[in-house]
DNA sequence: AGCACCGATACTTATTAGGTCTGAATCCAG
DNA sequence: CTGGATTCAGACCTAATAAGTATCGGTGCT
């Protein structure tokens, strides 16, 4: 067949046999033998030049086809072979559940075929911190600090905090805001034990207020929905801008607090698997974090 | 490589050699060597059972397809060597498999004589997304919407549900139904990935409940035959009604959801077999479609 | 403990693929 | 119109690969 293919590719038989690192006239056998198991020409060979028939075409173009998927599953069975095969539970933060996540799935997708990730979303650092430390997760996507001692991490990437603001808010109009600007504002906060909320309300305390908040929720979502519905504003990470819901607007901070995203997983994991994952984690994040 | 399909299939090098016609040892051998090419254990053996690795397993489920797909395109050449001018791979929606097919082949015989259709039937819109853009088919007959931006549809028609009731169901002897009459009713369902699946769920929660789906299934046929056995109710297209089973009343709703039916095929296909096969579907529906 | 079962190994034979040389057909140059 | 160059095909030989035969070794069952 891929004789076939690189005949047809060349029309010639010579450099067709060249390339293939072989002589010409067993290529010429293989083809007729293949035209007979066939019971059909493929090929009309005048001395002078080589034409494809109707049949040929067709040969050619679906097994280009064919060809690229066996080597694809030569690949792939290959790395499964290596370990790329199994089931790994994750969980991820809240923020990191939209934007970093659909990355890892399709990192893995590619790297790791065979792999199942059994993926939890809109989680919190202590929950997972529970979670990996009990192995009912196998790697998390947290925000640091973890608390634990049988965690190893590796730092991803830091994210900036923004104001999120209904966008016929007074402040919407102006385009850099300083946290002291929100004094008086309602706030909208993830829950107490979230990192984002720890590090939201230090950085208000600096700024020299309490933050007064209406409502606390969970999901990303949930929370800007309360935002749009004018309820108040909100301290998110910078990632979640994308997130372009009708009537929100977000603006920078002067001095922004910034949060760190971090991968986490149980440090006496020794599974091939688990590593393997986290070494997905190196080319978009080649930053090396500092163990628990 | 279908020597280890006959081996994963057996669990049993002698049985796997007697089927197929040969000694065990070289089977063992050949098995052995597909390993070694692979770098890769497939197969666990004890002496007393044959058992799959990951690995294995993924090669088994691939590699089967392959050989499928290997089958067919040494006959499809045939065919076109045996003067058929041409062969297109058709993948069909369940739901239309069976009214709008037969029509569609039908109008191909009078008009592309020499055309042969492969057709596989009962598929899903995800299933034949993925089919189209990987070329295993040429042309679909599916519900939209499609995610995909490489294919482009025409629209065919529009298809409202209608309610399948076992007959001795209490609702069957009205004549109209309303949607929220069958809150409490447990409902028979296609896959959760299905176009018509996907348009009821939405429609039963307009209309205030969320459906309890006792049984999923993806061949209309097994559906309409659990709703006979009266495990639940169905919404099934309009079309399907001709599928007259026994035990089976078919009754309206008021409000009915209604799904589409569109031909889709890959924008970068420039086959003229497929332009002209396309053409077939001007007379029965002229609306033209929008572009994924 | 012994037998039956099953896959692996060692070795031989048959089949198939590949290489070399050569021939026939076609095109082109002179 | 003839000789050389080009290109595919056939004849023949060799090397590689697959299949066959006999046998071994380990495992579970009685």
């Amino acid at each position: 067949m891929r004789y076939f293919i690189a005949v047809a590719e060349e029309r010639h038989f010579g450099r067709a046999a060249q390339r293939l690192h072989m002589a010409q006239p067993p290529l010429s056998q293989q083809i007729k033998a293949l035209e007979e198991q066939l019971g059909t020409q493929l090929l009309v060979r005048t001395t002078r030049k080589v034409d494809l028939t109707a049949a040929g075409e067709l040969l050619l173009t679906r097994s280009r086809l064919l060809l690229a998927e066996i080597d694809k599953l030569e690949q792939d069975v290959k790395l499964v072979g290596q370990g790329a095969s199994g089931v790994l539970r994750v969980g991820v933060s809240g923020t990191a559940t939209y934007r970093l996540m659909p990355m890892i799935v399709q990192a893995a997708r590619v790297h790791m075929p065979g792999l199942r990730l059994s993926v939890q979303g809109e989680m919190l650092t202590p929950e997972m911190e529970i979670a990996l430390e009990e192995q009912r997760v196998d790697v998390a996507v947290l925000r640091p600090p973890v608390r634990s001692n049988q965690l190893s991490l590796k730092f991803l990437e830091k994210d900036e905090l923004v104001v999120a603001l209904p966008e016929d808010h007074e402040l919407a109009s102006r385009g850099l805001l300083d946290l002291s600007d929100l004094a008086e504002e309602p706030f909208i906060a993830y829950p107490l034990s979230s990192a984002v909320n720890a590090i939201s309300t230090e950085a208000c305390r600096e700024a020299g207020f309490s933050p007064h908040i209406v409502q606390e929720t969970q999901e990303t979502s949930t929370l800007l929905s309360f935002v749009a519905a004018g309820m108040g504003v909100a301290l998110v990470p910078t990632a979640r801008r994308m997130f372009a819901l009708q009537g929100i607007v977000f603006r920078q901070l002067r001095n922004a607090p910034a949060v760190d995203l971090a991968v986490a997983w149980k440090t006496d994991n020794d599974s091939a698997l688990l590593k393997k994952f986290l070494d997905l984690f190196e080319s978009p994040a080649p930053t090396e974090g500092n163990p628990a």
